[in-house]
Order: structure tokens, then C-alpha cells, then sequence
DNA sequence: TCGTAAACGAGACGGTACGTCTCGTCTTACA
DNA sequence: TGTAAGACGAGACGTACCGTCTCGTTTACGA
């Protein structure tokens, strides 16, 4: 087995924790567009070699920054019915409404950059369509969705929605927009 | 009657043509993000001012390019049935899933940039939208639509559904898929 | 013979004279470097074209504008020897140095651009120097110059000197420097 | 002692001679009027930030070049006695006519922008003024210079001839030249 | 304890595109 | 035909960042 030992001195997580925090202020600042390497760099009194060596573009330093902050994992609500769960489930994913500057900025870098797009995909939004697929698979398994329908679209509808109004800004998303969902969702299923 | 009488030299319209259709040119060689205002230019034969004059960005551009080339206006269908109706509206605005490159790159300047944004939504979202939601006053005037429902809501799921396959590109738009949405939505306002 | 006769509309005295005098008063503010073909036309009121129809460069509206100001031609003076001559010559001359704006502008224009370099050289210069050429031909007929002096090199010193100063900025153009010049050169011919 | 450190990447020596080289050929071949920094940073292989990083405007650029270039000081002679010195200089000074394109490009760009007059002055005419200057002191101590001259004027005049030929171009800068003008001074401060 | 080696800050480098400016030409309608 | 207006192709301007590079310095480890 290698011995894995790494020579030379250690990344500092120092570092490491200035350009993470100083993306997300500079996002706040300045809006994802207005948001440069240059300026992360200087702002976290950091070279910017140091940034390059560690992610490959700025979309990937706001992505490990959302991460970081994004502990708070939505859970997996488990109240015994569809309609209560999906409910809750919505207006606690809702909730993300806050975060609009930074998703759209992040969405935005996934659509130039195809290499990004990968990445973002897999590490944020797939872990999200997760968490509500095994909330349908348990509905499912009690029956409560018609047999013929396809659990990917479902998703699809729900995240459709979400990203769809968060990307246009054109209507609420707040927690009776949630409910409303859920209703549909449950009418579509019977 | 106002004259409208315009003084000086008036506005090429073969600099106009060549302008959008160097845009597209560009759009499919390089994509959005390797499109540039100076490659228009070169491309065009025309001076940058030139465009500077007439659009604010390359963006604006492009959606002027893209409406340009859209002659091809969705026709509302009108068949008699609401499923009937959807599944034809839906297998014809999946039939876009072609412009995806040029598509995801107006979504991307318009997460990036608000004024654009406003253009964006205004004279292209909006514009299908509305036909869509002719299709549902109709079906909301036979009854086939259960009192309740928000057709904005429906509108956001269809759409939703489509921007959101559009812009992860991690399930198909085709045909089949366009029924299947039909169907859920069908089933939903049952 | 040809009749002489122009067709069409006249050239307009008008546009002429608006054009001059917006060039000199854009001299006066934005100075030499900063004046602009459009900036003349604009605050003249003028088409640019009727600019580029009378004058080939900025430099030559800005030296019709200095010929038409210049009607107070410094007299060639004739006081009966030399020394009384030339420093009535030379404090007159050195009055000038309140244009020195518009004459280094004149003389930058010269330096970078030949075509320019002839008209500024036969139109403004060399009837200064005639001027002075008389008044030392006179001179010579008196007797006041040694016979072996080239006059032309004598016109230099003192146009050298005054051309000198004007443009480095370095020492006074004033009526002490005149007479002191003025000295210099009658002990030099002696 | 002050310890002098810089941080970061030095300034490259390579970088510098290639721009100081572009320039002069460029110079040479569309004279000064032509010349521009894009060019310059084209034919130096070298981006236009590292020239904008270094040098204000073209016209230091010119003149960097310039000075590099003139290793070849122009001695002062010391020949005992007033004439001979002043002919040696003289000659050897008019021989700069050959760099008369890079000579008027600065005087022009001097003119035109009073921030690179001054640097023009200081970097460049003051220090031939002060060797001839010297030159002068020394005749004067020697008995050669009459009391009541100025020798400021006296160096006006030699350099008022240079740049007003120079300029004009309406009479040789050579050899019989300087001689000429060696005389008159002579003659002048008798 | 001391060399080796990687990470660090700083910042210069070659580039690209930006959006602006001005040039000199052109194309209208009107006088 | 001359004019004011103003759009046009052209191309340099000076700026902003990009991603890479080269310094001197710092911080670990293993010999």
C-alpha cells in the first residue's frame, strides 16, 4: 500500500477557510458576475496561485463555499403520508429562496462551462433529487402513487418549478407556493 | 399623425442582417461563452460601434437573433380536448430542444445580468407562456380543469419541466416526454 | 474663357466663420490636444462633412482661425539704425507669446504631420521672417552688418531663440528678453 | 542601508529591451505619428499592461528608448580655448540631425502633453543644456565671455538654431553649420 | 539540525476582450 | 449643389481579468 505520506508544507486550511469566506462576500458585494479571482484573492489576502492550485475556476470556489455553509441539510421529513410530507418537505426546500444570488450564479457558470456543469450537478443538485426520491419511494410503497407514473418526472416537476421560478423571479416562492405544489403533485398521483 | 421623420443617415439594414446572423454563425462555432462582440464585428464586417449603437450587449444580440430566426411560432393548437391540445403543444415546443445551445446561453447572461434579464422574460419567456395560457382558459371554460387551480401554477410546471431538463440535460425533451408531461398534467387538474 | 460662374448652393459664409470661431474657443478650453473635428462641429452647429469639405485636418481650421485673428500684422519698424530697429521688432514679436497655446499646437501638428509642415511653414512663418529679413537688408545697407553674415542664419537665431523658449517654457519671452536678444545679436553683427 | 527587497515576480529585463527595440523600429518605420502602443506591445511580443505597467504614454516609451540608446554621450570638449571648444561641440552635436524623426515625435508629444514636457525637459534637454553650460563657464572664467552676458541666453541660442532647424527643416544641420554658428557666438560675446 | 520540498504572499508576465473614442466617409432629406 | 444630421467601417485607446510564471519566505518531514 502507498504510504500516502505528502512531502513539503501542508495546505493551510487557514487558506483555505479566507477564499471560501471571502467568495461568499464578494458574492453578497458584488453579485456572481462582478465576482473575480483577482478580488477573492485580494480579499483574502491570498496569492492567486493558491486559489488556481486549488480549484479550477471561480464556480467551483463558490460551489465548495455553498457546500461548506449548506450543513444544514434539508432532512428527509418522515410523517406517514405524502401530502404532510411532501409539504413539508417543499416549504423547508423553500426556504433556499434566500440563497437566490448565489444559485443563479452558480446555474449560470454550469451553463457556460460544460466542465462545471458536471460537477455542480452531481455534487449539489443530484444529492437534492435524492432526498425527495426516497421521500416518493416510501409514498410508492404505501400505495399512495399510481403505479404507471415515472418518480424522475415528479422530481422533475418539483425541481422544475423551483428552479424555474428562481431563475425567472416571476412569482413567489415562499411557503404557500410550497403547499400549492404539494397539492398538485398529490391530485397528479392519485 | 406624428412624421416620424428621422434625420442623417438612417440605419443599415444589411449591417442589422449581417450582424444577427454573425451572431448565430458564432453561437454554433464557438457557443455562447466563446462568443464575442469583437468576433460579431470581424465576422459582420462592421465596426464594433456599430453594434454598440444598436444593442447594449451580446447578449441582446442573440435574443434578437433568435427572434429573428423564429418565424416559426408555435401555433396554439386547438383540438377540442385539453389532452389533446397539450400533447400537441408540448411535442412542439419540445421540437426546440435543437436551440438548447443558444437557449441555455440567453438563460446564462440573463442569471448574470438583471437588465437583460427583463428583456429576456418580456419579449421571449412571456410570449410562450401566453399561448400556453390561452390553451388552459380554453380547457378552463369546458370544465376539463378543476376550479381551484392556479393556471399560473400549471403554466410553471410545464415550463418548469422544460427549462429544468433543458438546463441539466440529465433526461430527455423528446416526444415521449412531451406526453408523459401531458398526461401528468392532465392528471392533475382532474 | 470660362465663365467663372459655381453652380449650386454658395459656400456659406456663415458655417465659415461659426467653424473658425468654435475652433479657437475649443482651443481655449480643452486645448490643442483635446480639440476634436466633432467637438468643432458640434459646438459650430455644422455638419462634419462641411469641415472636411474646406479643410484637410484640424490643423488647418486651427490655422485659418489664427491667420483670420492675426489681422494686426507686426509692422516691420524703421527707426533709422539697427539696434532701435530690431528691439522694436523683437518686444513686438515677443507679445505674442500669449498665443502660445495655439502656436505649439500648431507646431505639434507640424511636427507629426508633413503635409501640415508646409502649410504652417509658407502661410504663417515665412512672412515672419521675411519681416525681419527686410529690416536686416536694410541694415546691411547701412553698413551696420559685417560684410561676411548670412542673414538667414541671423533670422534663425532670433526666430530660433523665440521658437525655443515659446515651446520649452523654460525662461521669459518678455520685453527685457527682447532687448536683451537684441543686444546679443547687434554685437554679434558688429 | 536601506534593504531594497521587492516582492513578487521581478520586472523582466527581456521584457524591457523588447519594448525599448519595438519602439525604435517602429519609429523608423511609421514615424511617430504611427507609432502606437499596441504595435509596439505586438512587435515586443509582449502584452499592452506590461508597457501601460511601466511607462505612461508612448511618448516615455520614445524617450526611454532614446536615452537607452544614447550611450554615445556627447563629450565635452575641452580644447583651451572658446572656439575650438564651441566647433567641436557644435559639430559634434549637429550630427545628431539623424535622429531627427524620434527628435520631433518627443518635441511634438511635449506640446501636446505638458506631463511629458516636463519629463522631456528634465530627462533630456537640461542635460545637454548643462554640458554646454560647462563649456561656457569655462570660457567665461577664461576671459573669453564678456561680463554683462547672460549665459543662459547665449545656450538658447546655440540650442534655439539646433531645434529650430531641426524643426522646420528649412536649413542644413551639418558641419559648415555648426561652424557658422560657433562664429557668430564668438563674435557675439567678444 | 538541517536539507528537501511543497505551499505560501506577492506581483509581473503574455493575452484577450471589453466598451469608448475619434477618425474620415457615406447617405439621407431639406434648402 | 451645399447643408445638418447622423450612421458607417476602421482601429487605437486604456482597463480589467484571465491563467501562468517567478521570486523570496515559511512550514512541515525525514535523514
Amino acid at each position: 500500500m502507498t504510504s500516502e505520506r505528502r512531502q513539503g508544507r501542508p495546505r493551510s486550511e487557514e487558506a483555505r477557510r479566507a477564499i471560501l469566506a471571502a467568495a461568499m462576500d464578494g458574492l453578497q458585494e458584488h453579485g456572481y458576475a462582478g465576482l473575480t479571482i483577482e478580488g477573492i484573492a485580494a480579499r483574502a489576502g491570498v496569492g492567486k496561485q493558491t486559489i488556481y492550485r486549488w480549484w479550477p475556476s471561480k464556480a467551483d470556489v463558490v460551489l465548495d463555499a455553498m457546500l461548506d455553509l449548506a450543513e444544514t441539510e434539508i432532512a428527509v421529513p418522515d410523517e406517514g403520508s405524502l401530502p404532510a410530507d411532501l409539504t413539508a418537505f417543499l416549504t423547508a426546500t423553500f426556504r433556499q429562496r434566500g440563497r437566490r444570488p448565489v444559485l443563479i450564479g452558480l446555474m449560470a457558470q454550469a451553463l457556460l462551462d460544460p466542465v462545471f456543469a458536471v460537477a455542480f450537478r452531481e455534487r449539489f443538485l443530484f444529492s437534492r433529487r435524492a432526498a425527495l426520491g426516497e421521500l416518493l419511494e416510501r409514498a410508492k410503497a404505501r400505495g399512495e402513487i399510481a403505479a404507471g407514473l415515472d418518480p424522475e418526472l415528479l422530481i422533475d416537476v418539483v425541481y422544475g418549478v423551483l428552479w424555474y421560478r428562481l431563475l425567472l423571479d416571476h412569482a413567489p416562492l415562499d411557503e404557500a407556493a410550497g403547499r400549492q405544489l404539494a397539492d398538485l403533485v398529490v391530485r397528479a398521483v392519485r
